[in-house]
DNA sequence: TATTTATATTGCAATATTACGATATAAATA
DNA sequence: TATTTATATCGTAATATTGCAATATAAATA
């Protein structure tokens, strides 16, 4: 089908799956890598960043943008971008508690 | 095409991605944390736990094997799940890498 | 050994994603 | 106003993902 059954499953984890689904693509990783890396908003170079034609960059911000990951506001004829703290602190929790129950895991059996 | 240009990127964003992506399905999710709320190995009630036939949960269950989030072993004639340190190792530098650039974050613009 | 139980694999239909050329839009500038 | 520059949208081809019925496999048990 392709067509995942959200409707099976909470809020909270459909939400958490669209967020990982967003990142989860290297074009992706490698603009919000970016856009730390130059620790401030990145206007109008993210495509020359990119190994990819302009509307594929296009379509990967998009992406981000409406999973809530990235901000965009335009600034003359270009865009600037910044990471949107919202999106990530919304993941966070989930990995805080993968981790703090990795490290007191106990009943070890693989 | 729906091919991803992975030789564009490095191996650190691939794997990244690959493990990201594992995530970004609710089910996928689903099975997470409910071997983490049940807080040991769990043989043979997954497919139980969740809203979807049994041929697809295996497939789910594939796909986080493969991306190294969780391991599983034989068990008599059913099968012990658990999560994976290595792969949730990979992905928790890129998120503290993220949390506390936000945190530090200067030049606000948007 | 036959049956049951648990899980995996195969095959396939429906849908989603990726990528990009062509084109549109919209602000800046000549 | 015409042109340039930056970004978005459309349309489409190639491929990937999701889901499940049918079936296979493999261990446990009757």
């Amino acid at each position: 089908m392709g067509i995942t059954k959200t409707e099976h499953f909470t809020e909270a984890q459909n939400e958490l799956a669209v967020l990982a689904k967003a990142i989860g693509h290297p074009a992706r990783i490698a603009i919000i890598q970016h856009l730390i890396k130059v620790n401030s908003c990145v206007c109008g170079d993210i495509v020359n960043e990119l190994p990819l034609a302009q509307p594929t960059v296009s379509q990967h911000l998009k992406e981000l943008k409406n999973a809530g990951l990235i901000k965009g506001n335009f600034e003359g004829n270009a865009i600037c971008y910044c990471l949107n703290e919202e999106g990530f602190e919304k993941i966070k929790d989930f990995f805080e508690n993968i981790n703090s129950y990795l490290e007191n895991k106990k009943n070890q059996c693989c």
